[in-house]
DNA sequence: TTATGTCTGCTCATTACTTCA
DNA sequence: GATGAAGTAATGAGCAGACAT
């Protein structure tokens, strides 16, 4: 078998699997993937999600050793986009035997003869896809870019996908990834510091509120202190506000002043019941 | 100018798989 | 070897902006 029909060989299957190799991982993925379910569910699902796809560690160390080992499987990767050539989608196609057969002919055989959901990543009872495992100098360099640029434009995600050998889609699923794993930190670490401050402000509360109980209970001594001094049966409770009002009611002084907290307290005591021109400041007309 | 449909790229939630303890 | 947790590649739904008609 030559180079053109290998080339014959992988647009047949192209076609034959009914997608636009290059588009449909992209940014048609959704409505084509739709339009694909409509057409023919379980053959282009199955399809789409094999060509996605890597081998395991295990999947690949295997099959490191028939990698390259033929001319033919050099010759196909001259005729596949850039993501078609990586280790991972050649290592998926090579699960099927007939990519270690020496023979040009049985590898073309073979290869039609391979059912779509057993190429790459769906076993013989159609099991679930296999997950890609991105190595460590994709990664660095993923990462590299991802500093540089969280988002990229068509042409940089095209040109990283070339340079990683990766299809665009999976350059692009990184970064979507990517993105929401540095905005899941973010939140996680954003959430850690209002935690701090919540536990810090419920501190600062309780030592505000003890502060104002001592105040409360220095005022109530000085103010029983001072009533001491004035004649017992001039002290009254203020029904209102339950505190001790003192002093005379004969008019010459017009109120006793007692501090509670942080606010004044006013105490105006009617002179004379009958005076309609005195306010008082209690709702309560019975107020002192 | 406005309404409508399509394309494109993103986020978000979730699934499925791998690795490691 | 089995198992559960954590990490992550991949999927699908839905949204919004740009653009064409």
């Amino acid at each position: 078998m030559n180079v053109d029909d290998t080339s014959n060989t992988w647009f047949q299957l192209d076609l034959d699997l009914g997608l636009a190799l290059h588009d449909h991982f992209d940014d048609h993925r959704k409505r084509e993937s739709k339009k694909k379910r409509v057409e023919n569910p379980s053959k282009c699902i199955k399809a789409y999600q094999m060509l996605t796809l890597g081998p395991s560690k295990e999947e690949s160390e295997e099959n490191t050793k028939i990698q390259h080992s033929t001319s033919k499987t050099e010759s196909c990767d001259q005729n596949l986009p850039t993501q078609f050539t990586s280790p991972s989608i050649e290592s998926s196609f090579s699960n099927s035997t007939s990519i270690k057969k020496e023979s040009g002919e049985e590898f073309e055989v073979e290869i039609e003869k391979v059912p779509i959901t057993r190429i790459g990543n769906f076993d013989k009872d159609c099991n679930p896809r296999k997950k890609l495992r991105l190595t460590k100098e994709q990664s660095e360099v993923l990462e590299e870019n991802f500093r540089e640029h969280s988002t990229l434009n068509p042409k940089q995600k095209q040109a990283l996908a070339n340079k990683l050998n990766l299809q665009a889609r999976q350059v692009e699923v990184w970064f979507q990834n990517r993105r929401a794993r540095t905005k899941l930190k973010q939140t996680e670490s954003d959430c850690e510091v209002l935690k701090k401050c919540c536990e810090s402000l419920t501190e600062e509360n309780k030592k505000l509120q003890k502060e104002l109980q001592e105040l409360k209970s220095m005022q109530t001594v000085a103010a029983a202190s001072f009533y001491m001094k004035i004649p017992a049966a001039t002290l009254t409770i203020c029904p209102s506000c339950e505190t001790i009002c003192g002093g005379n009611n004969n008019g010459s002084l017009p109120s006793t002043t007692l501090l509670i907290g942080s606010k004044t307290h006013h105490h105006f005591h009617k002179n004379n019941k009958n005076d309609d021109n005195y306010q008082f400041p209690h709702s309560s007309s019975a107020a002192c």
